[in-house]
DNA sequence: ATATATACAGACAGGTCTGTCTACTTGTCA
DNA sequence: TGACAAGTAGACAGACCTGTCTGTATATAT
């Protein structure tokens, strides 16, 4: 059984990632949740530090998401490259997190919310997006890229034009946009 | 002289863009522009509204700033195209708005902070994005392209991309790798 | 059985928010 | 001079926010 603060963060990461978190107000999370005032207080020192463990928490869920549909699709590291986008799409859709339809990048909202690049919360999310480029780093260096690092950039900028057009103008076929994209990229940097 | 009007719309801007929409509150923008609140009360008849009006103005700003520094650049469509790449590295570095550093794109913040794609400010963010699309697009109409407009959704996607990496990550320098990528589609996609 | 940890409900203080209202001042035009 | 438009300051209501506090209930482990 999950302990209650599970259900609270898990809660809190729902309502932040779906309404905001200015927001959405700590008696909102608790109502849903079913847990009173002074638990939470007990686990949380703030409103900010339960933001920091949502946050933390969908860098965990995300990650485990993401690398795991990468890997269902093939073992080879130039397909499971590819196949990130097919995995965005999806996302897109809505049928990637069970009770959360897409609703952006929970860490470009933060950054947006949190503007200051020292915010503990843009932090978060900063590091976020280094964590998801190192796994692309790793799949184009295995692919045997002679620019892994300036490669890998490029797939993870193709990434995040795709999440922002589908959260801005709702348009989820720019996950075949930016995999047409990134095809182009990959048969020019890797060995025949 | 400005009116007053102007100056409500101007400062609204510069604070929402810079801190947030929601965090950001009329007694702020009130004491700033050193405007009375019924003033503000007479030309709009709410917060939301001010937050449309800015949102529209920032429309204007962005658009009128982004197709001029894309012309001072050159005549040739192409050329104007990877321009558009030079110009952004600007704003990343907070050199295209005074007053204003670089805070992200206030329309995917926007679209953060008001999720639903059918707020309002969300549509104004949504109809800003395929306003620039549209001119991206008539570029690559000029400059010969077969498929105009899906040449141009490819180079929008990086935009946001370049965007977004340097919002939450810091990174200017993502201008460049978008117009790397850039090159590469045009290449590929207009006649020799 | 009793101590301890964990959770509960709900009131509360102190602050902030939006939006409304009144009463006063200034400038312009006729 | 007088009428009118536009702006001012500042109080205010009512809602909502975070964070604190009290007192009670439940379960487990010794």
């Amino acid at each position: 059984m999950k302990s209650k603060r599970d259900v609270l963060v898990d809660t809190a990461l729902r309502l932040f990632y779906t309404q905001g978190f200015n927001a959405t107000g700590i008696d909102k999370i608790l109502a849903e949740s079913g847990v009173a005032k002074m638990t939470m207080y007990k686990h949380f020192k703030s409103k900010d530090e339960l933001i920091l463990a949502a946050l933390t928490r969908r860098d965990e869920q995300f990650r485990d998401w993401l690398t795991s549909e990468m890997q269902k699709a093939s073992t080879n590291p130039r397909e499971q490259l590819l196949a990130m986008f097919d995995a965005l799409e999806e996302w897109f859709h809505g049928r990637a997190f069970k009770g959360m339809g897409f609703s952006g990048c929970a860490f470009i909202n933060a950054s947006s919310e949190f503007a200051k690049l020292d915010h503990p919360a843009h932090q978060v999310a900063a590091e976020h997006k280094v964590c998801v480029l190192e796994h692309i780093a790793d799949l184009c260096e295995k692919a045997g890229a002679a620019e892994p690092r300036k490669l890998a950039e490029q797939l993870a900028l193709l990434k995040e034009g795709a999440i922002v057009t589908t959260q801005v103008r709702g348009m989820p076929e720019s996950a075949q946009i930016a995999k047409t994209m990134a095809t182009t990229l990959l048969d020019a940097a890797l060995p025949a």
